[in-house]
This record gives structure tokens, C-alpha cells and sequence, in this order.
DNA sequence: GACCAGGTATTGC
DNA sequence: GCAATACATGGT
């Protein structure tokens, strides 16, 4: 089994797997595994900051240095957010420092976020994981691939609300339709500037403000988007009503990643109700 | 068995 | 415009 061993900076695979961001990384035996691009990765966690990838290196620098977003550099976002005024932010990003924000694939993103409305993290993971197993393309370790829309699009609805889709069920239908009839070409809008982006995306049924930041945050890598869900809603409260992002322009997605985790970890110390 | 979950579309004012 | 409401199903 090839293996590539590498240093990197400000990366936290537990964090990652926690973020809500991706819903097939689970922890294992050896650390974490996770499924995308159509094949399984394991990354165990070694001294110093390093991890051991279950690829060689070739495919790692070509394939998973870009999954990873190794390109960009989350330092200059904690340096920035070390010294908000905002003493939440702070808290938030040294909480979440291990954080960063995959390069996912916009088809998968769409119908997971499509899915994921008015569902909690486990039934989100227990949807995707039965399209996944129903109609994903087998791998040899008998795990499955995210299925293809044109897969999707062939089916009757019934068997999509086999998997727990409630009534998401025509929504995934109908972006299954759109796409894989050309009509929504998830290619071509990657190049469109985000204003743009979010009105293509919002014109699919079931794709309102949150669910278009998602998708664009986690597969299209629009490090702006900014998903305002419930957690951010309760946190914001205890800032007084608002975030204070000036400073934070053009990374506000990852903040959002920071403050998501960390309102998330310390819900009962945070949000003292108790029934969260 | 309530109650809530990474919201959105529809309706009524 | 903006508030209220329905929505399928699963986890706790």
C-alpha cells in the first residue's frame, strides 16, 4: 500500500469531520477515512504535525493537496482573527484553528445541503450514506461513490424517499433532472463571479440563501459565502445581535467554519437552555 | 412521546 | 416586504 507522509500547518482532521461541512469522513481505526473524487483515503495523524495519506505522493500533490485547500494560507486568517475585537471570534478561531474548507464537489454539495435542511448532522450523514449505498458505484473496499446525477435522474422518486429524504425528495429530483440534462452546467457556473453563482443556484427548487452559501462555500471554494443557519443565529445573539467581521472580507466562509464548530462543541456551556 | 434538526416555499396581511 | 405556517423523517 503506497503511503505519503506530510507536514501540515493548521490542519485538524477530527476538526474537519466535525465541521458539517462533509458528511463521508469518519473516524477509523487508523485515524480518519473518507470517500470523494471516487476513492477512499485514509489519513493517519502522526507526531509534530505530520500525516500519513493512504496514497503515494504523485497522486497526493495532483489530487489531495487541492482537496485539502493546501494552498491557502489559514495562518494569515488566525493572525487576523487572533486580533478581533470581537473576544467570540477569538475564542472561535483558536477553537477551530484544524479547520480548513475542502474542495468538494459542487454536484455532491448541492444535493447533501439540499438534503441537510431541517435535518440534524447524524440523519444528514444517514441520507447521503444511503443514496450512496443504493445508488453510488461500488469500490473494492465495498464502500460506494457519491452517486452521478444522471443515476439519480433515472430513478422514480419513490426510491429517493427510500433514503430518508422526506420531503427533499423532489427537490434532489429536480436538481438530479437539471443537471444531468445540461440545463444547470455545475461546470461552467464555476467560472461565474458570486453574485452570479448564488442566482443560478437559487433558481433550482428547495436552494434558498443557506443552502446556496453551502454550496458555494464547499464546492465552489467562495471563501465569501457566508451559510447563516441556526448556530450562527445563536451565537451571533451572544455578541450582541452581530458578528463583528470587518477585517475578516473575503474569508468570511471560514470564519462561519470556525464559529460553526465551536458554537457546536460548547452548546451546553454556550447556550445554557439545555435541550439543544 | 415530545421536541428539535446546517431551511425553504407558500400564504396572508 | 415581512411574519406565520407546513413540510417528512430521524435522533435524543
Amino acid at each position: 500500500m503506497d503511503t505519503y507522509t506530510v507536514k501540515i500547518p493548521f490542519f485538524d482532521p477530527f476538526a474537519v469531520s466535525e465541521s458539517g461541512q462533509c458528511f463521508r469522513m469518519d473516524a477509523c481505526a487508523n485515524g480518519f477515512s473518507l470517500i470523494a473524487g471516487g476513492e477512499r483515503l485514509t489519513i493517519t495523524p502522526q507526531p509534530d504535525g505530520y500525516f500519513r495519506f493512504s496514497c503515494d505522493e504523485q497522486v497526493f500533490l495532483r489530487k489531495w493537496a487541492s482537496y485539502f485547500d493546501l494552498d491557502t494560507d489559514y495562518g494569515r486568517f488566525q493572525d487576523i482573527l487572533r486580533l478581533s475585537p470581537d473576544p467570540f471570534l477569538c475564542a472561535a478561531a483558536e477553537h477551530g484553528r484544524g479547520v480548513r474548507i475542502l474542495r468538494q464537489e459542487p454536484w455532491e454539495m448541492l444535493i447533501c445541503f439540499l438534503i441537510s435542511q431541517r435535518k440534524s448532522i447524524p440523519a444528514i450523514r444517514r441520507a447521503v450514506e444511503l443514496l450512496c449505498t443504493h445508488f453510488g458505484a461500488p469500490l473494492n473496499d465495498g464502500s460506494f461513490t457519491f452517486p452521478t446525477p444522471e443515476k439519480l435522474d433515472s430513478l422514480p422518486e419513490e426510491a429517493l424517499r427510500s433514503c430518508g429524504l422526506g420531503y427533499r425528495t423532489p427537490y434532489v429530483a429536480a436538481a438530479a433532472r437539471s443537471v444531468a440534462s445540461g440545463e444547470t452546467n455545475l461546470t461552467a457556473l464555476a467560472s461565474l463571479p458570486d453574485a452570479d453563482l448564488e442566482t443560478a443556484l437559487r433558481r433550482l427548487p428547495g436552494v434558498g440563501p443557506k443552502v446556496a452559501a453551502c454550496v458555494m462555500l464547499f464546492g465552489f471554494h467562495r471563501l465569501s459565502a457566508f451559510p447563516r443557519d441556526i448556530w450562527m443565529n445563536r451565537a451571533a445573539e451572544l455578541c450582541g445581535g452581530e458578528f463583528a467581521l470587518c477585517g475578516c472580507e473575503g474569508f468570511e466562509g471560514v470564519v462561519q467554519q470556525y464559529i460553526f464548530c465551536y458554537a457546536r462543541q460548547n452548546r451546553n456551556l454556550l447556550f445554557s437552555a439545555g435541550s439543544i
